[in-house]
DNA sequence: GTGTTATAATAGCAACTGCTACTATGTTCA
DNA sequence: TGAACATAGTAGCAGTTGCTATTATAACAC
């Protein structure tokens, strides 16, 4: 059996991501996207390196989303007044509006995705990955261990 | 907290994938390339259409990921003597000596993904996430269900 | 036998991802 | 002050993924 940790999670996520997006179709948001705008829903202002690390993606690959969500409408890169090679990052009043309806259908889609798991099933569940994560996460970046 | 379980999935399986990318690099063969080559070692001759579902991606993703592995002289597409249409996938000689090499790092990180982790944590943690996997599964596609 | 429908694979388009290399700006130090 | 270094973000290239549409062939219906 090559069916490795790694393998599985990497086809489950899939499966989660085709799922979602088809759902959201018509709301133009991918799951991505969507993720992305509730971390900055919480940190408003924010520029965009400190999200990447957030998000622990490359700044390239955020720098390509933002792209995407500022010519859909949904962010705003302002000049940061304290340096001129930074951006901050806004959501627009019409993101706001376009993530209630996006809310319900991932809430819908999560409890699909569970389907089954019992409270301490799920519990363990998100215990277990979030400990593969870190594991995965800490050796690729020593730098900061906070 | 918006760490659903879709996102942490997403986001456990893209650490993995990228911690794999970079220590396979030399070898020119990606995560997910490896994982293509250890199926059809156990399904040589197979078309390209049911190898796609076996793997629950769209034909012509596999279709491309096809293209760059025969490119890269791991796989052979050879015609079907008994459908014009359709191609039978094989090995080459060549993936073999590869994939020694390769396994051996999945191996490894394999292991450090699931460091510590009892043997009773990662048998729940697969048969959890497979869980949700079949969740998922089943709500695209319908059709089959054995 | 010919027309209709189904199937195998591919083409175009677009989103997500990371690597290396680059520009522009800020910081430090001599 | 001016050079060396660091940081914020972007450009080019390439791999993975899926949607819709298309081509070529097969299977079926009449």
């Amino acid at each position: 059996m090559s069916e490795t940790i790694g393998f599985l999670l990497n086809d489950t996520a899939r499966l989660y991501r085709r799922a979602f997006n088809a759902r959201t179709r018509d709301s133009g948001v991918t799951a991505l996207q969507w993720r992305l705008i509730t971390y900055l829903r919480r940190h408003e202002g924010i520029r965009q390196g400190p999200l990447a690390e957030l998000i622990e993606v490359e700044p390239i690959t955020l720098s390509r989303m933002i792209d995407r969500l500022a010519e859909a409408g949904l962010v705003e890169r302002r000049a940061d007044p304290a340096d001129r090679r930074a951006w901050r990052l806004h959501l627009t009043p019409r993101s706001g509006e376009l993530l209630n309806g996006v809310r319900q259908i991932a809430e819908t889609l999560t409890d699909e995705a569970i389907d089954g798991l019992s409270e301490a099933e799920h519990n363990q569940l998100v215990a277990l990955v979030e400990r593969v994560r870190s594991n995965l996460s800490r050796r690729e970046c020593v730098k900061e261990d906070q």
